[in-house]
DNA sequence: GCAGCACGAACTAATATGGTTCGTAGTACG
DNA sequence: CGTACTACGAACCATATTAGTTCGTGCTGC
């Protein structure tokens, strides 16, 4: 439990460095694989298809992200990391995983897996359709 | 096999005499239940939309069924009996049994049995989606 | 107080869907 | 032969639905 909101906070942290919010991290994540239409990513996210257009904006804003126009549906957009929010990602997300591995550091083996575990799901979450998150929940929330 | 050619011609011979071609009859059973739209008359009938449109206009220009519009869909149609219509079928539906069940009375149980369920499969074809229709056959084609 | 975050309602543009029209063609009937 | 019925596909119109954006509101944290 409080183990949780310490990896929330070390996450929030690690992002703030790289010069993100950690929606904005998410997001990135979430782009990490491919690029999105903003549906999918707004049921990815749990958002609200207004406020994924502000997120969206702002990450475009900081040079991250980019719209491209889906060549098969002229009014969908898909959302790519741009060469920059490639690079970003690519530093920030191993980054944040070692720094929260390395919490664990002072604990015993058992609390170790299962902050491991914890961890595990974050990837995870990123990566497979919302089946997996609590309602109400980002994937990168505490559980 | 010849049996169901002597089915179809009862039929169409009945058809006639109510003053209505095979198609329309056809068309008017499907309607007995309930009213259809354009869409789900084409699948069940296994027409091609514009098919549908003609068979129907010939049929109304007939008084046997009119259009109705759809109040949840200003685009929809539905197809139903008009009084001379449902007058109509409720005579030549029963009727037309009635035929095709004289057709055995010279037949031995057996013959008689596997007619019977012939006109059984037809009645179900009328009330049922397509599922059991084989692709190409009206539903009172021969089996 | 400003920037980011989130929402719902209203809106636009593009696409999907339900039916009709038109041109073509095969069949049956007088 | 001509007329009526049947059937098809392609083009078309009107309505529905969908993808995103904009706008107005409110909340949070610095």
């Amino acid at each position: 439990m409080q183990s949780a909101f310490l990896v929330n906070a070390v996450y929030t942290e690690s992002a703030r460095e790289h010069g993100i919010t950690s929606q904005q991290g998410v997001l990135l994540c979430v782009l990490m694989m491919r690029p999105r239409g903003m549906g999918e990513l707004g049921a990815m996210l749990g958002l609200a298809k207004s406020s994924l257009t502000g997120l969206v904006d702002r990450t475009e804003r900081n040079g991250l992200v980019q719209r491209e126009s889906d060549p098969d549906d002229q009014r969908a957009v898909r959302v790519a990391l741009t060469p920059r929010g490639r690079k970003l990602i690519d530093e920030f997300y191993p980054e944040t995983c070692r720094r929260v591995e390395r919490l664990a550091d002072g604990l015993g083996d058992a609390d170790r897996d299962a902050l491991a575990e914890v961890l595990g799901r974050v990837v995870r979450d990123n990566e497979v359709p919302v089946v997996f998150m609590e309602p109400g929940e980002g994937p990168f929330s505490k559980h």
